[in-house]
DNA sequence: GATGAATGAGCATTCATTCAT
DNA sequence: CATGAATGAATGCTCATTCAT
């Protein structure tokens, strides 16, 4: 009488229409604005099951973010740290970020749409760290190039905003209206100003 | 033989309250987490008075993020239309970006930090015309300095996302936290990537 | 500099201004649903004025029923009194009955659609007093006729439900839809109906 | 195993409650004077519920009207067409429509005190149909008995007052005051002029 | 008399969360 | 684990009324 071998239960099925379901709903109509009973039905689950699963709202809208920003991070990383050279690794990641927003456009919006201060709650402690190893990784990657001379040496603080800051504000308007971005143009456009503002061949 | 000069009479003073107040308020905990009766409390003013001068939660939102845009937006065009040549352009606009964020830290927040389709109801239609102007503008500048050949020549959508990304993105940080740039050096940092990234000086 | 001579100063007609603005909004929404500032509105004038003339909406309510039910109740006494026979006076009843409502289309609705307790408050007086008035004569007028074997002998209690039932529900349905009536025919068929119920000639 | 033979659920009393409670609160003070919160006392619900199971207040307005005017229609059309001839027709209905008044006063102070035009909202289709259908098997039945000489032949918009203005005229009043009718006797007298207004025995 | 800003109690409704079945 | 009825605090908003000008 007992369930044998489902190898992935109706548990984690469920778990899972619950945080696409969620997660459609917040890029929808914001997080605030998205009522339990929205989510319970964009994902034919009850509300007890939502309370089961997840705890909370609060926990389900970290829940959200933290899975799409594991996977956003843990390919940032591996394009920066598979590169061979600055030049390399700058047009790597800026291609990769294009790639992500294009492959998985729904968690784009969500993760960078607007801020998420104020609904992790409880989490906020497990996004820092991983924030925290993030950062981390892109600073030693920064700094060995500064070191070896391939990269400029400017304030600590402006390196991301430099390197992420056009695609970021590209994203975010490509994400506002619903329209597909050349990517592969962009891409190289958006890559080379990076590295034109990064790299340390003299100019002015 | 009424009202002779009264400048700004009580009832201008309790706008701007509200609006002040209302900003506060979402700034520190959200637009949707704040209540009319927040909003209220923070400005000494009744529900009454604040639905008589506003008429919805929603309509005040608008006016304070209507109120926020246009003095910056303002001071940005006149920045870029001052300038003799493209490069004092950029560095001009950048320093003012920064400039304004210093002076004027509760606007910025609001309005640097999240997105805010969906809020705005009726009053897109007003946002989208200063938007309208405040774009056009910026481009007229733009393809003039491309037409004469000292900024490179890209595709549209990319300039202004490479010219203000980095400062955006940069700020977004700043207003997270709470600590003070040193404005000054970050400034010339982030004009001279910009400038880097958009001159046309060969480098490559 | 004193106003001379106007023999209806703008008083009176702001009072009037403000009743029928009232009557309007009363019929067209309903009492409660109506409030104050729709009938400022509606008669232009300013909420400080209304209450300056009328003291309270419970008040304006009453005013404007009172107003009407006073010149409905005078003609139909005068029509009843007025009439030489008990048939006469019957037919006379209904007929006035009927061209006032057509005369008077919002009043109608205002008077006959909805019952208006609880909406009289402290004016009840008043109006308790003009009914008593009214249905006093109008039973001196059935005793009468009554007494003289003309009209048949019935409980005190149904003389007016069979006198005026008839026309009030058609009435009633009347206003409820927008539809004039052919009142000439339809008012000889009900007073007719009236006539054969309540005059004594044998039947039965 | 679970729930066997709970004929009544918890659910269908506590919805029975709300509509009961409802029903004192409305004619006790009106429709729009009684505040959700005097229903939820009354009837020992929390507002979530009253919510959960009847969505608005004008949805459970409409649903008490239904309620009870279709009981009041089912019994009245049933006693029509159970009749032998005209005039048992005619003294049946009549007794009918008082004896439900005393049998069921706080329906009959709702459904006969007041139109309801304007709270039935999204409803209002459905009360229309209902409608629809009694007026039709009325009408039906009368023509039926003009068409067999038995009862005078008038205006089609005025058999229903003429049958039923009186006691509904009658009804409004005793329904207003609390005072208890002598239902046998005040029956016969209303029923009698019915008939007389109504049959076609040559009178006149 | 006229005006309209100010007040704050009150209202319908929503919603995260709990819990019995 | 799943369900959905129940809860009640909280919210945006309305409105009769007051009062300074």
């Amino acid at each position: 009488m007992k369930k044998l071998n489902t190898t992935h239960s109706n548990t984690d099925n469920r778990k899972k229409a619950i945080i696409h379901g969620a997660l459609e709903c917040f890029i929808s109509t914001g997080i605030s604005e998205t009522s339990i009973s929205d989510i319970c039905k964009k994902s034919n689950s009850s509300t007890g099951s939502l309370y089961h699963h997840f705890g909370s709202k609060e926990k389900l809208a970290a829940k959200v973010y933290l899975e799409g920003i594991q996977d956003y991070q843990k390919g940032f990383v591996h394009a920066l740290e598979a590169s061979t050279d600055a030049k390399s690794g700058i047009f790597g990641v800026i291609a990769y970020h294009l790639k992500w927003v294009v492959d998985h456009p729904a968690w784009a919006i969500f993760l960078f749409r607007e801020r998420h201060s104020g609904f992790m709650g409880q989490s906020e402690h497990e996004l820092h760290q991983l924030n925290g190893e993030f950062v981390n990784k892109i600073s030693v990657w920064f700094f060995g190039h500064v070191a070896s001379g391939t990269l400029r040496k400017l304030k600590p603080d402006v390196y991301q905003p430099i390197l992420l800051g056009p695609v970021q504000e590209y994203v975010r308007h490509y994400v506002s209206c619903a329209h597909k971005p050349d990517i592969k143009n962009v891409a190289e456009e958006l890559a080379l100003a990076a590295w034109l503002s990064l790299g340390s061949e003299q100019k002015e």
